[in-house]
DNA sequence: TGTACATCAGTGAACGCGCGTTCACTGATGTAC
DNA sequence: TGTACATCAGTGAACGCGCGTTCACTGATGTAC
């Protein structure tokens, strides 16, 4: 009866998932102090409420948590990025102002990925460096769609590309560890940059393609 | 007499100094590997050859010793620094391949460095941004020198010396973990890139200034 | 130059602690009939 | 619907280990006379 009047009775599987979550997000917060590599399995099962053999009913070791926790970020960050997709011919502060919008809601999530970018175990640094370069890439699609660059070579649309790219995860990283009343400045300088760097694209004479 | 015949006797100041530079050697290598936050006092003991307890001769802490490797890696660089501002008029690919040239002899501190920036505590983090601003702040004065930039407000001085100096880290980042055969490549991209961004200040157009 | 004493980098035993991992277990939830 | 059994998330004791730090020490180097 009770079980009919309402949806407080989690089945085992929801459970599960509950406790998994909490592994996931208390380690996302404990790694934001020293860093993931930093962590042990006994204080992350404790920051999630269980005993630390429970850990390992949900992961077969820490790696493959930090696995998990990548992969998690990387999703966030394809979903934030196919949203932004969806209207191409946004204005160049509206795109930038967007994508900042998206990290604020992540901020231990993204700060996280920020952190072993370079930090990781080399397992971590290759699958995020992996990932930005598939962000890379796919700027260099759109790109090549606007109508004064749809002639240069790849080589000159990566290199473009790859400022940018590098130029928005660089004040990313600043933003995350920002107070709240630093960021829109962070914004700001953020837009005037990637405007600066559209400019150097107007006036730029690319290779001839071979 | 074996004294006078040979230099191979040691001081204790000189001996001392071994150990400490052992140390720091030791811990610049392993930190390579995980992380400065990852390691023990015991296991860079064992590195310079010395027993744990030996360690507080030289580092009151671990922290010290941390604070110690962002010092001396940031000593580095402002040598590297002044010796590039010694030729202001130089071409724009020579001053960043001069750059990248310092970085080829010194691996293990840049890395670390790049590793630290945003990975370490955040004693680290703070005393490694506050370096890097100094350095952006030099770049804004020695931009302020050109002819076509002296009339420009301040505020878009920075937001371009920024945009450099975090595309040349950027790219050291790179640099210091990649096999040799790419590291031509990847001097020249970022070349290419700051002479994208310098296209960019040569038709940007400033705000007034206040 | 020789001697007696001070300095101090490095030693090694000892400590209590948190670690990762094993194992047999418990008891609530889920399933088959 | 009720019962008997299976599943499995979480428990708790136990292990051996490397950790940071204390302490009293050793013996080579340095210094004062």
């Amino acid at each position: 009866m009770l079980n009919e009047m309402s949806e407080q009775v989690e089945t085992r599987i929801e459970r599960k998932e509950r406790t998994r979550r909490a592994l996931v997000e208390g380690t996302l917060t404990l790694a934001a102090e020293r860093g993931f590599a930093a962590l042990s399995l006994r204080e992350i099962a404790r920051s999630a409420g269980i005993v630390p053999t429970a850990f390992y009913r949900h992961f077969e070791s820490l790696d493959e948590l930090g696995t998990t926790l990548v992969d998690e970020g990387v999703r966030q960050m394809r979903l934030a990025l196919r949203e932004l997709r969806r209207t191409p011919d946004a204005r160049l502060s509206e795109t930038v102002r967007f994508t900042f919008a998206q990290v604020a809601g992540r901020e231990d999530l993204y700060s996280f990925l920020i952190r072993e970018r370079h930090g990781g175990s080399s397992a971590l640094r290759e699958a995020i460096a992996f990932e930005m370069q598939l962000i890379t890439r796919e700027l260099v699609v759109d790109l090549s769609r606007i109508p004064l660059l749809d002639t240069w070579p790849t080589d000159d649309l990566e290199l473009a590309a790859d400022l940018i790219v590098s130029t928005v995860v660089d004040h990313i990283a600043e933003f995350v560890s920002a107070p709240l009343r630093e960021r829109p400045a962070i914004v700001e300088r953020t837009i005037g940059q990637v405007r600066m760097v559209a400019l150097g694209m107007a006036s730029w004479h690319p290779r001839a393609t071979h």
